[in-house]
DNA sequence: CGTGCCGGGGG
DNA sequence: CCCCCGGCACG
């Protein structure tokens, strides 16, 4: 509902839009091949081309071979020393036999040239660099994105994801010092303040709106069938399969990366011919959300989770999900508690359609709703089901047409289907005719009353 | 136990 | 239809 925010929150794809925005590189770059060679001078060919080590935080060491430009062409040159502090570097250039000093961004592992267009390298593979990490990258972003999103906090999964991708960055190894974390998307995702407006805005319930459209926005921006999973609260996650690892992290790209350098060997031939080696190594899993998660938005409805998921049984996955819900006995969970949200329905029969409760899904209800409020308490009835047609002529109209005439009373229809577990209504609360008027004066009683069927005068 | 009301039955 | 009631479930 609201383009400014969303505007807001969708910062990475504005990123992404602008496809020279540093950030977004980086994460396209972290994310496709993690680090760019341990020294030797084979720089990555299988992937990305031109690698402005500035972009990756990289440190450059000394005698490795990099690439500058020199009087407008690119020459070879090795790494004299790397001054972290300047983000300079000085290059020994062996042709020329000179020295040079070169700003970091300058500075290149991979024998292209970037800027100039005029030059051709050999050794890139500019297409297949696209296609290929864009959809990580993709990935990543929509990875990222969500779990950023201000909707799905889930706090201890996502820390454990983040926690694991820093780890990653970080902890990885000499991969990069403490350098990375101003670029990682997480960072600004959950520490920016920036995003978060649009909570506030809609005031911590009720929030289910904002994060969907959001999907749906992405969905359309990225066009790609993403993740629509997180409707039915399934999360997806990749499990590490390697020996006493078990590492969990939230994006494909994040696990792959994982298993790349903490198992695979940090730096190696690896870059071109396994790309894919990693998937081996980790598995899907499909985590349902677990209740507390969803807690802290507001009111989370009591029973939620055993809505069957669509999805594949992947038992691998973080099995308990739930305990031990009662398959069988929704309703009486839910009673007037529960109702403010409106994410689950339940289906269930009502056998006359003025038991047929007004309720659940918000607008659309309202017009006889309104008719109604005789009743505090009722808005929700645990045998009446949700029905998402308004009830067929409002209640206050039949009630308005009794209490002027106490006669005729019309029975609206009645849904032939009854399902034994719903056939009795449940007690209604509202005073009916034997109890206003008395048994004494039982010809006052609706008719129905009088006949020992349901009150219609007094509806639920 | 009082009450609401379903299912059935008689006229 | 109209009216009544047995009987069950619920509170």
């Amino acid at each position: 509902m609201l383009p400014k925010s969303r505007l807001g929150k969708r910062s990475p794809l504005g990123a992404l839009v602008c496809t020279s925005c540093p950030s977004m590189e980086s994460t396209l770059e972290t994310g496709s091949h993690g680090d760019p060679e341990g020294g030797v001078g084979g720089p990555t060919m299988g992937s990305p081309g031109p690698q402005h080590l500035s972009r990756f935080n990289n440190k450059l060491l000394p005698g490795q071979k990099v690439y500058v430009l020199c009087g407008g062409r690119e020459c070879t040159g090795v790494v004299e020393q790397h001054n972290h502090v300047d983000n300079e570097v000085s290059v020994l250039l062996p042709v020329l036999g000179q020295h040079v000093l070169r700003k970091l961004e300058d500075v290149w592992t991979c024998p292209t040239v970037p800027p100039p267009p005029h030059q051709m390298s050999s050794c890139i593979d500019v297409p297949r660099r696209s296609a290929e990490s864009m959809d990580e990258m993709m990935a990543a972003l929509v990875l990222t994105s969500l779990s950023c999103s201000p909707l799905v906090p889930s706090p201890p999964q996502r820390d454990t994801v983040t926690a694991g991708s820093a780890s990653m960055e970080c902890g990885g190894g000499e991969l990069s010092d403490s350098s990375s974390s101003g670029y990682w998307s997480c960072d600004h995702g959950y520490g920016s303040p920036a995003p978060s407006p649009p909570i506030t805005e809609t005031e911590g319930h009720s929030l289910a709106m904002p994060p969907d459209e959001g999907l749906d926005m992405e969905q359309v921006l990225f066009d790609e069938p993403a993740p629509r999973k997180r409707r039915n609260s399934v999360k997806v996650a990749y499990r590490c399969l390697w020996p006493n690892c078990g590492k969990i992290l939230k994006s494909v790209v994040g696990i792959k990366r994982h298993i790349r350098t903490l198992h695979l060997g940090q730096v190696s031939e690896h870059e071109r011919c396994s790309c894919s080696e990693e998937d081996f190594y980790y598995t899907e899993i499909h985590q349902r959300e677990p209740r507390p998660l969803t807690r802290p938005l507001g009111v989370s409805t009591p029973s939620t989770p055993w809505s069957a998921s669509p999805s594949s049984p992947s038992p691998t996955g973080v099995g308990p999900g739930a305990g031990g819900d009662s398959p069988t006995e929704v309703s009486p969970q839910l009673s007037q508690s529960a109702p403010s949200t409106p994410d689950f329905f339940w289906q269930v029969h009502s056998e006359h359609s003025y038991q047929v409760p007004v309720q659940v899904e918000a607008p659309p209800v309202s017009v006889s709703y309104s008719c109604h409020c005789t009743t505090p308490t009722s808005t929700l009835h645990p045998r009446q089901g949700a029905s998402f047609r308004v009830r067929s002529v409002s209640v206050g109209e039949q009630w308005l047409q009794q209490h002027s005439a106490p006669i005729r009373p019309h029975p609206v229809s009645t849904s032939p289907q009854r399902s034994h577990w719903s056939t009795r209504r449940i007690r209604g609360e509202a005073k009916k005719c034997r109890k206003v008027y008395g048994i004494e004066h039982r010809d006052q009683w609706c008719t129905a009353c009088r006949w020992k069927k349901a009150c219609q005068r007094f509806l639920d």
